[in-house]
DNA sequence: CGTTACGTTTACGTGCGCGTCAACTTTGCT
DNA sequence: AGCAAAGTTGACGCGCACGTAAACGTAACG
């Protein structure tokens, strides 16, 4: 068995939060650990959850939009009102991503002609050093 | 003449941007508009750096790490060392951001597929109800 | 039995990125 | 001269996403 559940220390190496985190996010609800007495044990559905909440903030979403967005992926086959609103946000968080990585693909390239004319001009004053030698 | 400067109102209403905000990167040395007075007005430098502003912070760039790439896109003609402290430093984002540019992919990829999964699962509560009707 | 390790709650503090007054010039009508 | 519009400089405030310290619980180990 591949240990069904984390304690609070493996998450938090296992994802590189801290602890803190963690508690933050459960308030927030965003995670739902189960409690062990008082200790909170992280199952799967956590860690799936968790590591679509750091790719979320990667992106520039709040915690309140990824707090929505994760009721699409953790559907209690419930409601059918709650499934179309989600997959209405879905719908809009999609067409964001998809502008972002247009103007990331467009922003890398620009970085790379700027890169390369610095290069250029770096190698330039390389040459005037050796030939200044 | 393509009014070759822009006051505060011009620059915020071509940016969608407040008064404050321009205010508050000229604090922080990312713009550097000039005085005619005490009024500021924004140049053609001034508009490209904006631009890119807002762009990295769209990436999730922080001011200050903004403000330091900006050197690399507006080298003043002068010391090597910085040029190439500039040019490290962009290696590094360029990586990051080709990095985001993966992880965007798979992002979307992953929002994608449930978000068919989702349009299933309407589809067949759609078909209960009018089943039913 | 003490103490060490790990976890908990509560609560105030912090850095960033601005928002929002207040009080004051400066400029342009009329 | 009067007055409104546009801009300016402080300075305090705020929401977000946690950091951090204090005080406490509890389970294990020597």
């Amino acid at each position: 068995m591949t240990t069904e559940t984390l304690n609070i220390r493996q998450m938090c190496d296992a994802f590189d939060v801290t602890p803190r985190t963690l508690r933050f996010y459960e308030a927030k609800e965003l995670l739902f650990p189960i409690r062990e007495g008082q200790k909170r044990l992280f199952t799967k559905r956590d860690r799936a959850r968790l590591k679509l909440i750091l790719r979320g903030k990667r992106f520039g979403f709040s915690l309140e939009e990824i707090r929505q967005l994760l009721d699409l992926y953790h559907m209690d086959d419930g409601q059918e009102t709650q499934l179309s609103k989600s997959y209405a946000l879905a719908e809009k968080h999609l067409a964001d991503m998809e502008a972002q990585k247009a103007e990331l693909e467009e922003a890398i390239g620009e970085l790379k002609a700027q890169m390369a004319w610095g290069a250029e001009k770096l190698a330039k004053l390389s040459r005037k050093k050796t030939a200044a030698a």
